[in-house]
DNA sequence: TGAACTGTGTAAACACCGTTCACCGAAGTC
DNA sequence: GACTTCGGTGAACGGTGTTTACACAGTTCA
């Protein structure tokens, strides 16, 4: 390997800082503060020397975005890799947690991945395949979890609780996503190991979750939380409860 | 009344008339866009003038997510005057539904309002009282919705749901708020008519509510819903069924 | 080896931005 | 009429994204 050539070693090189120094700024002065020149003042270069790499500031935004996802990702992942395989419960326990704690300690983070009004930046366009509205990344973490899990239980929901036809569409697109993010664990599935009421649970289930951790990374809640961790658990031990499995 | 000078009346009017154009801008071009120079180029006066009125760009923005606040309150209490004092499940239909709407229609204000990390925007400090974590205005007509609610409706959740020991002294705090709430429309109200397990699910449906508008916002649901409408529905039905009402 | 080309940096400039300052004239006060 | 207050101006400072013309080192190839 290392067929790279020195120019473009450099130019990886320099890529990198580029995207380190915008990370630091935008974790310790905000969005705004994440400037062509105060990036290039760091790397003790001229700004314009930055379009050689990037369009414009909003590509850099986007490509930070896209690094910050990936970071994510791997964290959770890690946290995953500690816990056992067939303890499907705590693995969906490591992975909310995480993301609280992930977005609590990098609020600037979250909020230019996961409350940005741009399209552009961490959610693709709708894709061909309905895919990926979230992080790249991020998303498929998400995805592989709730894959695991569903390939690990047999029919969470069977309560007959049925759900509306005017969700089925949207529905069944999610499903035929989870279906391959397990189908890529190699664990084959289908539709009835998957029925559409799961599918509407994990929906929910992110955006109870989401919900949560925006509120609390923004500090909306309608009072003046003290202790926003119990409110938390409570609430994950809600979601598992209701999928089948015990609360703890 | 009118006591007011000319002086007094002409700084009023231009203090509106400098919101406005805020709010134009910010509606048009995003928050980046909402600069002074482009406000008071757009008034017919100078850059500097604008520091007569408000201490920096930040004091702007923060009066700005005020009005806001005000006209989002505004609006909710205008769908609400339309429904029958004693159907609550149909006022709650309208808060919701007029807020999901709303948000939709204002994505910029509502990232502003909504999604901002400065503490300064639409959230208050703690306060002594615990009070006002989200804008103040709308923060009323949440509290105000609920409290009708509340008085209402005796007992909404005795399935004898327990609420974690851990959560209590929080949800002392919004208990104490909303009996409060209730008490300002003059219905007198005590913690028998509004168990903390009863506190606990507003805040759960604040979480999904929340959560569900959010992420259709900034599009970040985990596939591309094509018909988020009866998506949202069905979750304000399950809320409202959970209270003890029916869905419909 | 030397010529041609490519990629990476520079400095200068343009048009913006928030903010401060000294100043000025009209409005209000005594 | 003198004096103060208020709302505005223009100039200036230091900052921003971006474009342009230019220089120079690294690479390629005859």
């Amino acid at each position: 390997m290392t067929e790279a050539t020195r120019r473009e070693r450099l130019r990886a090189e320099t890529e990198r800082d580029i995207r380190r120094q915008a990370r630091a700024l935008l974790v310790a002065h905000g969005r705004d503060a994440v400037t062509l020149r105060a990036i290039a003042r760091e790397l003790g270069i001229t700004a314009p020397a930055l379009y050689r790499y990037y369009d414009s500031r909003e590509d850099l935004l986007h490509h930070l975005a896209d690094d910050i996802c990936t970071d994510l990702a791997a964290e959770l992942n890690d946290g995953l890799a500690r816990i056992p395989d067939d303890d499907v419960t705590a693995q969906v326990h490591a992975v909310c947690r995480g993301f609280r704690h992930w977005a609590l300690a990098h609020p600037q983070e979250f909020a230019l991945v996961f409350a940005s009004t741009e399209t552009a930046l961490g959610a693709r366009g709708p894709g061909p395949d309905g895919r990926g509205q979230v992080g790249d990344q991020f998303g498929r973490v998400f995805l592989e979890v709730a894959g695991r899990l569903i390939a690990s239980h047999r029919v969470p929901h069977d309560h007959g609780e049925h759900v509306p036809d005017s969700l089925h569409s949207d529905l069944e697109v999610f499903q035929r996503v989870l279906i391959d993010a397990v189908g890529a664990r190699g664990i084959p599935a289908d539709g009835d190991l998957l029925p559409l009421s799961a599918v509407y649970h994990i929906t929910q289930s992110w955006v109870r979750l989401y919900g949560h951790v925006a509120l609390e990374v923004f500090g909306r809640f309608p009072f003046a939380v003290a202790n926003p961790e119990p409110l938390f658990d409570s609430m994950l031990a809600q979601l598992i409860g209701e999928m089948g499995f015990d609360s703890r």
